[in-house]
DNA sequence: TTATAAATAATAATCATTATCGATTGACAC
DNA sequence: GTGTCAATCGATAATGATTATTATTTATAA
């Protein structure tokens, strides 16, 4: 952790950015709740507990900071808010997710899967791939498992 | 036209709803509009051509109804609005879009490209995919062609 | 026609996000 | 150390998309 933490600070200085208190403790929360998919309010409300004078305009400042610098993935499930991800270090690509329209559970999928996908639209729409998102919604395993859903 | 007007007329009157003359006017916009991706707010503009005593919250409560019904989709591309897409007749599944990251056009591939990875992940995460969302972010082949882009 | 529920227009309210601005901080020159 | 400058910050006002409210209108059917 310690040492992501400092590669992310070198990140920032190569840019000539510095990594302020502030800064650094959004990026904790951050590295610490790698599973979730947080806002910029949940963020705000974790990060108060390590800098409580911390102010809510600093922490959307720096989501799109890390954002810009690609170390988060700024991602909507269309509820309104927008919800930062830790990118992966060293993935080529964005994870995936998977949105379940019970319980509201968001899995990642850290696999590429897209690879044939991207090269069929490469070269059948001309189109040069920076980035992707993909979402799939339906019913998590969890949920699955505990009621049979034979409809549809 | 007139014929899919029709069937979404009856769609909606299967679920007990009406096809009122506001309705019928923002439906109309989205058919004149398919390739276009409007916010909520570039309908209502649209629709005010016909029909001028229209209101705002009236044309959001329409798109939230077809929505519901699965007539349109709303998506976001991460630019602060939903945008509202018709959705294909008899399409099994909801299309895909490149967003040009330097004109900011957003064209649809109505191929369905994802049979392998969806089966791929019901199997091995034993989830239920009832929908999805794949957007990819990149150069169009339009700009692309303006400018040799050899950088990365 | 009259009762009733659905739908509407106008507009107020909400909520996430962004902009503003004066204060603070840190690096560096003197 | 002190001054200067730019980056950053906290507080809060402003913005803008969306939703809720409410009184009114419309459609439907007895």
């Amino acid at each position: 952790m310690e040492k992501r933490l400092e590669r992310i600070k070198k990140h920032l200085h190569s840019q000539s950015y510095k990594l302020t208190p502030q800064r650094e403790a959004t990026v904790r929360v951050l590295l610490e709740h790698e599973e979730d998919h947080l806002s910029a309010e949940d963020v705000y409300l974790l990060v108060k507990d390590k800098a409580p004078e911390i102010g809510l305009a600093t922490v959307y400042r720096t989501l799109e900071l890390l954002a810009e610098l690609k170390i988060v993935d700024k991602i909507n499930f269309g509820d309104g808010v927008s919800r930062f991800d830790l990118r992966q270090e060293g993935a080529a690509h964005f994870h995936h997710h998977l949105v379940c329209i019970e319980c509201g559970a968001v899995d990642e999928i850290q696999e590429d899967l897209l690879g044939d996908v991207e090269e069929i639209v490469e070269r059948d729409w001309n189109f040069k791939i920076k980035d992707h998102r993909l979402t799939f919604h339906g019913i998590c395993h969890r949920c699955h498992g505990n009621k049979e859903t034979n409809n549809e």
